[in-house]
DNA sequence: GCATTAAAGATTGTTTCCAAGAAAGGCGCA
DNA sequence: TGCGCCTTTCTTGGAAACAATCTTTAATGC
């Protein structure tokens, strides 16, 4: 038994991938802010080609624009985006979630009741709303994965990540947590006893309320 | 009127991106086919940087598995994810038509027809499967982009790149042309008359009906 | 003979340097 | 003064060389 820890080695990409992510998602980065390789090159110590790889990245995932010749700048999103980005979410994760409740096992739940504990005690860190992020979408992630939709559930993350700095948002100024918690907890709830009908109604509630509220902050130009 | 044509400057990565994309999506490079950074650069006379980057990108799209040090190989579909990605096109295509229905204005019609007569005259020539697939996505663009959104939009283009190589499949192998001609031009009337039941009742079947074709194609191992 | 280990080869990741495109400011001209 | 062109400068795109990682192969010890 050799168990020869397999070493993950980072690329350099990657973790300018990783930072840039956060800082966008986090408002360090404004929204429309130009990126200058050089600039971050030189500020994270790297040359300018995993930057340039990781603005690729990000354009992927819709956090940056990149235009050729002209450079890359953190996107902005209108309210009809958001609500649009929200409602297609409602969408997919409501089916992806009748179709993963008749096939959850034990273990799945296990560990979504796991993850929910860790989400509990979480929230009571001030600064922890980006690790909040994190283990709210593992929680999803938990109940959708029996569903056996690799695919979708790659959609379904992308759009989450679009959504983020937004939800981060209505975490932050509308206090969004307690109501999350409650209902996060009533979600798992209706799963464990199989309760397909109300889970995704309490889902769909779930993220168009919040897109509701989201779009509330925008029009008060809290922001 | 100085109408200076906006000289657009593709760069080589762009390039490569492209000539990678059509020759996956043919089954020029076959599925599982690793991707060797050089050879690529080498054949296409570029360096091997844009060839990274654009297979970066392809990966963005979904046509190529990128592992760090190990290097890039075109993905390979099972039939699960075949169907899962066709039942994903359907829900996302269907709801977006509808919402777009009242919405399409007689111009958005137009050029729909223009596009569909482009498709009727394109199938005569027998090699043009590529502008086929191409003219196909502008065609179901056309109807959906009156619903006004572009997120959406731009996960079903990128779902259909992922479908495109088995659309390709069914087309030749099981002569899904013609089927497909008439489905469109129906397509069409439901939304002039803008019935919109009836047209994502077709659109749907239109959908699922190819994903059982290539299902069985599959099955049958003809590849 | 087999397994483990070490070294060579191949492939990818990264840096450095150069070229090309885009934007800004100055110059001439009406 | 205002418009258009040109030059200058800044930023990005790309090529070649270097370094790090993985894989394969061969050697070594038991």
């Amino acid at each position: 038994m050799s168990r020869t820890t397999p070493i993950v080695h980072k690329t350099r990409t990657q973790l300018v991938v990783e930072v840039l992510r956060e800082r966008i998602l986090s408002g360090d980065i404004a929204a429309g802010e130009p990126l200058r390789q050089s600039a971050l090159a030189e500020a994270l110590n790297v040359s300018r080609i995993p930057v340039r790889e990781a603005l690729l990245q990000l354009e992927a995932e819709g956090l940056v624009k990149f235009e050729p010749h002209k450079g890359a700048t953190a996107t902005v999103l209108s309210v009809e985006q958001v609500t649009e980005l929200f409602e297609l979410r409602a969408m997919i994760e409501t089916d992806l979630l009748a179709k993963a409740i008749p096939l959850l096992q034990e273990a799945d739940l296990e560990k979504a009741e796991r993850v929910l504990e860790q989400l509990e005690s979480a929230f009571k860190h001030e600064d922890a709303v980006a690790s909040w992020s994190e283990l709210n979408t593992q929680f999803h992630t938990c109940l959708y994965q029996a569903a056996n939709h690799p695919h979708t559930l790659e959609v379904v993350h992308g759009l989450n990540t679009n959504c983020d700095r937004y939800i981060r948002l209505q975490l932050l100024l509308a206090g969004g947590i307690p109501a999350a918690e409650h209902e996060h907890r009533a979600l798992l709830n209706h799963c464990k006893l199989r309760e397909t009908e109300k889970a995704t109604a309490l889902l769909r509630h779930h993220i168009l309320h919040a897109a509701m509220t989201i779009r509330d902050l925008v029009a008060k130009q809290v922001v």
